[in-house]
DNA sequence: CAGTTATATAACTATATTGTTATATAACTA
DNA sequence: TAGTTATATAACAATATAGTTATATAACTG
């Protein structure tokens, strides 16, 4: 549970929503991950730290590149936890509608 | 898509995903929150207005309680966005397993 | 080997977040 | 109406975050 904290906090960021984004393309280096933002490439190499601390991606090394691609992990995760959410707010819309149910005919 | 920096940055605290565990049971008052924390109660009533900001619950108003219960607009967001991750993690998936399939029968 | 390229890290600044205590407000209750 | 209860807000401190520039390191390239 504690890696929740992780993955919400790294796509809480806007960047590295775009960063992700941009690796559900196929993989990238750091420099084709910096060139379409107007950041330098230490605020880019910290966001990708950041997001493969958070299990989003992982990385290769490649001579002295280091292409980066989404990771399944965090996802899954996340997916798990927001699954008690939706089980949540269905029961919820459930029972509302069973009011509504019971509510209606007495009109 | 600013929403999802509010909902994101809302899910990366414990606190705050234990006050929406809690409300998946259904609703409950402030003070019924504050209760199983360690916290004051400004703490957790600012806990609430970030949940409520971020579209993850809803407030109604009884006498001099606020009871809060769970709200869907975020997590469908988050659950849309979501969507192009897992769709292109099981992209990368099916190529992996191409390339896989196609290394195989060579061995 | 000298220079360049790709990436990482350190040091620093500005801002945001989270908690606390103190206090305000509005609705119950005796 | 006086006191209590439920909640919100302000002011403040401590810590975290995200950006910058400067610099280090390791691998290519001529």
């Amino acid at each position: 549970m504690a890696d929740l904290d992780a993955a919400f906090s790294a796509l809480a960021d806007p960047t590295r929503r775009a960063i992700l984004a941009r690796l559900a393309l196929g993989e990238a280096t750091v420099m084709e991950l910096v060139e379409p933002f107007e950041l330098t490439q230490p605020a880019i190499s910290r966001h990708l730290k950041v997001l493969e601390g958070a299990g989003l991606i992982v990385r290769r090394v490649e001579g002295t590149k280091r292409p980066c691609r989404l990771a399944p992990t965090a996802v899954a995760e996340i997916d798990q936890w927001l699954g008690m959410l939706r089980r949540a707010l269905e029961t919820n819309y459930d029972r509302l509608d069973g009011v509504l149910a019971a509510i209606k005919p007495e009109k």
